[in-house]
DNA sequence: CGAACTCGGATAATTTCTGTCCGAGACAAT
DNA sequence: ATTGTCTCGGACAGAAATTATCCGAGTTCG
């Protein structure tokens, strides 16, 4: 049972685009973490068909979060980067082999499926429980408040790395 | 986020043992589920890794429970056959990137890694909270007695596909 | 009207999971 | 005691999913 990678980077964009009023793109954000730009557009492409971002194209284009962090669960990233369906998918196992139990009697999951769906409810109403706003809110109190600040000024700010060369590499990490 | 799909046939291969007194073979418990035997005797081998069943050899031998089924949890099979380590693992990304966060300030996990910690926490619970004991319950709530009965009644009866050849495969489902 | 910058989907490389095989060890019968 | 057969245990390929990357279509600004 693992989660996709790509979700960690999905959860730590929204709570970024949290502090940012005008459209960020995919390359900044990609720096801004120190992770692949070519991989992290494709986490933020589901977050877009998710519904949970607006892409801006153009020059001053970028993403945007759709609603207030209020109203964006964990459970809304982790859904639209790693999928929607749950962990544990039965293969009624029960209807096979030798001793296989009639089509008829199935009429309901079998007990180990439903005490998997039940775990799983339980995961994800833990994570529908805690919204964008609160895990900015959670940074605000590790690290106090000049942490989203100092992100909010460095998303405006100038593109670094810019030398005599304008050209900007969206490669590598 | 997808669980390994050998958990669900070690589940129901701890129930079927809950019927059994005498030492099963793996074939046989692959014969009645029709599934992969050799597949499945890896998911018995990390069973008896993680000590919920003892293997015997011999001419005889088998898997057998090692605790009254009431001790043992769902979290105790899917921990064995999945593995234990949490389906979100941190990057620690925040120590990355232009606006790092000095190693010092980093004493406790990130609030992302903290919520998923705590959904993760939450799904062991509900796994916790049920044992095979719980499950061969359900199986005879919903089939009725003889569905249990009938399986015990065939660990014990012949091979069955026995023809005039002796020999017995475990190739093939 | 031109040019540059953005997202979006289609395309390879890697890792994990799935499935299989053969050898070492042990019990039972002879 | 010895032989034979049956069992588990770990080492070995194949397949699927994940990870990572590139280039084209569309849009906005100058």
């Amino acid at each position: 049972m693992k989660l996709s990678g790509g979700v960690e980077w999905a959860l730590h964009c929204c709570v970024v685009l949290t502090t940012a009023t005008e459209p960020v793109p995919a390359a900044r954000l990609a720096e801004l973490h120190d992770v692949s730009g070519s991989y992290l557009a494709k986490q933020l492409q589901a977050l877009s068909r998710a519904g949970l971002v607006t892409s801006v194209q153009g020059k001053a284009g970028g993403y945007v979060l759709t609603r207030a962090p209020e109203l964006i669960t964990m459970l809304d990233v982790v859904t639209a980067v790693d999928g929607a369906q749950p962990a544990f998918v039965c293969t009624e196992i029960r209807q096979r082999g030798p001793l296989a139990t009639p089509q008829e009697a199935c009429t309901r999951p079998c007990p180990v499926a439903r005490a998997m769906a039940g775990a799983d409810a339980a995961w994800r109403a833990a994570l529908e429980a805690i919204s964008i706003a609160d895990l900015a809110r959670g940074v605000d109190d590790d690290y106090g408040p000049t942490a989203l600040a100092g992100i909010r000024a460095w998303l405006g700010g100038p593109a670094e790395g810019d030398t005599a060369s304008g050209g900007q590499q969206l490669n590598g990490r």
